[in-house]
DNA sequence: TCCTTATTGATACTTTACATCAATAAGAAG
DNA sequence: CTTCTTATTGATGTAAAGTATCAATAAGGA
């Protein structure tokens, strides 16, 4: 169930769709951004293509988040961090030692949203769940261990 | 189910359980954001209390976060949002167009994130829910209407 | 090849937040 | 009530994250 990989339609196809240009530093972007699995930050892909203008890194991330082709995780602490949407709906799983996102989908998930709904006073329009993991690598290497990110476990409300 | 308010102890007293010390500047914090319900920035607490510097705003906002006094919700855009912990373990919903918050429980959800975990590879240590609504009284103000906050609505990853 | 206009990059700026550190005030002890 | 220790504060500076501006450039249709 975790990560399920569904082929990805070509981003820049997208795009183009939309009516949006084919452009040197989007394709650059892009490459980036698909090269790198389990998430990213804005200031990943800014140290990645020094060729690209920082705004321009910024101002892509956000058309391609309005375009659905990332997704962004706000965590409790540091950066946001984007990760590619493989799947049509789904939820996130965040590493809280080494930080690395994972995707899932739960058909219970969204049963459950319909059950709430009909508990509330206003209108359900949209959800985010978020799981907070020790991920199985992390889970082997252990405790004598210390590693890059850090998230503290204040994360389960 | 919606926004249960149960009784919630004395702030200063967990504090001081805690080895804290109860000054001038902390009670002041709490009397303010006792006051201000459905949800509070950094800022607001800033401007509300201009005698109190502003790192020590923040450095008791994280202090209170850190103790589980208060709640932060990263929102889609703009700053972070808090709302004092009411009840001990719950859920967010987050009205796009005002950005009141308000809180929630299930018994549903806590049986969902066990059955979830069965299928995950890593071990659950917490989660994070939100709802995003358009709460009852935005809803009755309807189309013509524009409001402060900003959310944008892609919100539902 | 030309022409229109979306897009870019440089720059400056804003917002949010943290680090530093001397000055202050809590509260325990006497 | 006074003294003493040290947690806490506020001013200041700085960092990080992201946006606004605008002239220069490059996509891509004609």
């Amino acid at each position: 169930m975790t990560t399920v990989l569904t082929s990805r339609p070509d981003i820049m196809a997208v795009l183009e769709d939309r009516g949006y240009r084919s452009t040197v530093p989007r394709r650059a972007i892009v490459r980036t951004i698909e090269a790198m699995h389990e998430g990213f930050t804005a200031e990943d892909v800014v140290k990645k293509l020094p060729a690209v203008g920082r705004a321009t890194v910024f101002r892509t991330l956000k058309l391609f988040l309005e375009t659905g082709i990332i997704c962004r995780l706000n965590l409790i602490d540091g950066a946001p961090r984007y990760t590619l949407s493989r799947i049509e709906h789904h939820h996130h799983t965040v590493c809280v030692k080494c930080g690395k996102v994972g995707e899932f989908r739960a058909a219970t998930v969204e049963r459950l949203m319909r059950i709430i709904g009909d508990d509330l006073s206003g209108e359900i329009v949209g959800h985010r769940i978020e799981l907070y993991v020790i991920c199985g690598q992390c889970g082997i290497e252990g405790a004598a261990n210390q590693n890059g990110v850090h998230m503290p476990v204040h994360a389960h409300h």
